[in-house]
Formats: structure tokens, sequence, C-alpha cells
RNA sequence: GUGGCCGUAGCUCAAUGGUAGAGCUCCAGAUUGUGAUUCUGGCUGUUGCGGGUUCGAGUCCCGUCGGCCACCCCA
């Protein structure tokens, strides 16, 4: 047996490593005054029918229940988002500063940096239209990356916004009705030849020379107030701007931002932008907000962490600091087992990670074990009782301590070193 | 969903159509209560699965499942 095709068993290494993207995302997030909060992983499929486009909902996880009622695995948050919006907004002060990590699912072909199940950090900011929204929430993006050891060079924020499209569209004649079909060609301007761009431009009766002309004198001036804001906080470095960029989910409405490896090895590692229409159109009307927000998912951020040596050495370190033995207790002679377990059980409570070995074994071997898990001192109960012998395992210092001065004893050795 | 490449031990990989192997890992030992290195021994395979061609298939052919890559799409 063997696990569905892109879903993921997580043996202890790779649950260290996904415990370790959670632990920076939620330091970050709340370093940034944003609140976590969840929803159900199961959700009507009509959610996701009435309000998610058609994509999604060919790619939805779904099933009948015993129930008979038509479900799905949540495959975004947004529309749940929109639906607790709905009803919770007013126990709220606005803006409402939220995040969250679902678990998200896709019935989709699987390739490397997609699966069908992957965990998504969501942030949302709700009820402020300013642009200083935007930046704030780019900043956050920047500043997860850099948390986990990524720096200018191994990564960009490609920003750009929509409602420059809007304001231009009517110049080349283009109304609202082809807005997406055209979005569509510029989304692909970077990734297909000149020869093929053409003709899809002149179904729209733009030529090629009349789009770049415009490109290049809507680029200098459109992203200005974006422009100094982050120069502000001293982030324009990790940014480019490019009106080319327009994502490709529709009910984006302003500012659009995404995220690659400098090298362009992998997909994307995060993406977003302002959606200010799309929470009254998934509650009915019940509502009206303008909304800014992105999501980064954990599996390409994985990917990249193991890919920069130095992003790489600090996920390892946090994970051995945090995962490593303090105390290894060797049972010498088996008759002395009660008394291991007894102070082992003290350590314990004084918060110490205290393992030893569950079955008699030789001694050599114990000693073997606890250099294996990483355990900085070993505590050997033998023929010393009511003494100690107490091993520094870094040093191979050992001495002898009253079993009554063994927990001052570990204290002192533990933190001078820490 | 479409197309291409791949699938051998827990892992990384060998084996001209002719008896399936190595390294690492893991387990057990190397005289009494101390970690490393070393040494010895041991385990794991219907060669992803199912058919076919052949005296004989890990190897060639077909199907299927799984993985990777490109397209599609990207929440």
């Amino acid at each position: 047996m063997q696990s569905l095709p892109g879903f993921r068993d997580f043996l202890p290494n790779d649950c260290a490593a996904r415990n370790y993207i959670f632990a920076r995302w939620r330091e970050v997030c709340r370093r940034y005054g944003f609140v976590e909060w969840d929803g159900p992983v199961l959700e009507p499929t009509d959610l996701y029918k009435k309000k998610s486009g058609p994509e999604i909902v060919a790619q939805l996880f779904s099933f009948t229940d015993k129930g008979e009622r038509e479900v799905a695995m949540r495959p975004e948050l947004t529309p749940t988002l929109a639906r607790v919006i709905a009803a919770h907004e007013r126990e709220f002060k606005k803006p409402l500063k939220w995040f969250s990590i679902p678990q998200c699912f896709r019935y989709e072909k699987q390739q490397r940096g997609r699966l069908r199940e992957h965990f998504q950090l969501n942030c949302d900011i709700i009820g402020d239209q300013s642009s200083g929204a935007d930046v704030e929430l780019i900043a956050l993006c920047i500043d997860l990356l850099r948390e986990v050891g990524l720096a200018a060079d191994d990564f960009v924020v490609r920003i750009s916004d929509r409602a420059a499209w809007d304001r231009f569209l009517p110049d080349f004649g283009i109304g609202p009705e082809q807005k997406a079909d055209f979005l569509n060609v510029i989304d692909k301007l970077d990734r297909e030849e000149v020869e093929k761009i053409q003709p899809k431009l002149e179904l729209f009766g733009v030529s090629v020379a009349r789009l770049m002309a415009f490109l290049a004198n809507a680029n200098l001036e459109w992203f200005a107030p974006l422009r100094e804001q982050l120069e502000t906080r001293d982030l324009l470095q990790y940014c480019e701007f490019n009106l080319r960029i327009v994502r490709g989910l529709a009910y984006y409405t302003g500012v659009v931002f995404e995220v690659f490896d400098r090298p362009r090895k992998f997909r994307a590692i995060a993406g977003g932008g302002r959606y200010d229409t799309l929470i009254h159109q998934l509650s009915d009307g019940a509502v009206d907000f303008p909304a800014v927000g992105f999501a980064m998912g954990d599996v390409v951020l994985g990917e990249l962490i193991k890919e920069v040596p130095s992003a790489r050495k600090k996920m390892e370190e946090a994970i051995q600091s945090q995962h490593d033995l303090q105390i290894y207790a060797v049972i010498a002679k088996e008759e002395r087992r009660p008394d291991a377990l007894q102070l082992i059980q003290t350590l314990r409570d004084n918060g110490y990670r205290v393992d030893y070995s569950l079955t008699p074994a030789k001694v050599g071997k114990q000693f073997q074990t606890a250099e294996q898990l990483g355990a900085r001192l070993a505590v050997l109960f033998g023929d010393e009782w009511p003494q100690l012998k107490l091993k520094d395992l870094c040093t191979g210092d050992q001495s002898l301590v009253p079993r009554e001065e063994l927990p001052a004893r570990v204290a002192t050795l533990l933190s001078s070193r820490a």
C-alpha cells in the first residue's frame, strides 16, 4: 500500500521542517498584528460552485457524504473567509488582519511543487482600501521570507496593478466584456514569442508597438506611491514593478503581486492582491468590504529553503536545538532502575528533555544511544548510588553528584552552554 | 486532461537478452561499567503490477499503476 498520489507522509524530519515553517509564519504574522483563525476542511460543494471560478470547480476534491450532501475538501480559503466575515464582521473592529494555515486540496495531476494537498498561509486585511494596506501586506510577505533566511538575491516580489489596465483599456477600445481575455494575453507576454502574441493582440485591434509604448510610460508613473512607501521601509530591493503581471485569478481589482525565486527554478512562492468586490459577491451582498490578501504554500517554500544553503542551515539548527535530548539516563545496574525512573520523572517535571533505555542494555550501548540522540549530559545510575555519575557528553568530563544535588548541577551545566 | 522520460533492497545506484549486486542505513557481536573509528556477522527483492515475444526477460513489446518534466492551470 502506498499513499494516494499527491498526498504526503510526514516522517519526523518532514514534520519538523513543516513545524519550523509554520512557527516562522505564526511568529511574523503576529509581529504584524495579525490574528489566527480557521474554518472547516470540508464545505458544501455549492460554496465553490457559486463562488469560485470554473477552473477551481473542475479540480475540486468532492464527494457525496452519508447524509447525501454534496461536499468538497476546501481548495482555497477565501470563500470560507467571506462567509465568516459576512456572519461575524460586527464582532470585530476594522480593519481585520487575519491569517490562517489551512490544508487545501485539489484534484489535479501532481508535479514537483504542486501536490493534491498542501498547506498555505493566508493573510488578509479586510476593511481598508488604502495603498498602505497593500504595502503592509507586501512587507509582511517579504519578512516571512527573510525570517526563514532568504535574502534579496534569493527571491523577488513582482508587483503590478490591475487598476492601471482598467483605466487604460478604454484607450485601446477594449470594453469590460473583453477585459479578462485581454489580460490573459498580457499575462503570457513574457512567456510567449512575439509572433504568437501579435495575432492575439490584433484580435483586440491593438498593435504590439502601441502596447509596448503604453507599458514603457505607465510602468514609470503608476507605481510611484508604492515605490515610495517600500523605499521608506527599505524593502525596494526585494521588489520589481511590471504591469505585465496580471495573475490568473479573475477577482483581483487592484494591486497584484507574486513572489518567485530569483533563478526561477521553482513555481511561485506566494501570490496575492486586492479584491475589493469579492466579499460583496461571496456574501450575496450581505456585507461589502475592500480587501487585500495573499497566500504562500508550504511545498515550494520548503523546497526553496532546502535549496538555499543559508536558509537550510538556519532551519536545521532551529530544528536540532529544539529536538536534541538534554539528558540521557544510563542505567548501569538494573536494580537502580526504580531510582532512575524517580529521578527521570523529577527532571522531566523540571522541563528537561530526558530519555533512557526502556529495556536492559549494555552500558556502552546506552552511551551510544545517548550520543545518537544528541544528548548533552548523561547521568549514570550504578554502584555509586546514592551518588550519580554525571557526564558532559561534549567535553567528556565526569563528576560524582549526590542525587539530591542533581537538578541544580544539571541546571548549571545546561545553562552555561545554552 | 494531453504529450515525453523513468520505475531494481529502507535509501543512492550497478548488472551485453544468459545464476540479481555494491555502498550507506538498520540489527547483532568483538571478556567485567563509557560515546568515535575499525572489524565480523545478519536482514530486506515475486526487479511497481499484469500480460506478450523468446530455449531464456531487470533488459524487448503491450497494458496498467506510480514518479519526474513540458503543456494546461496556478488558490
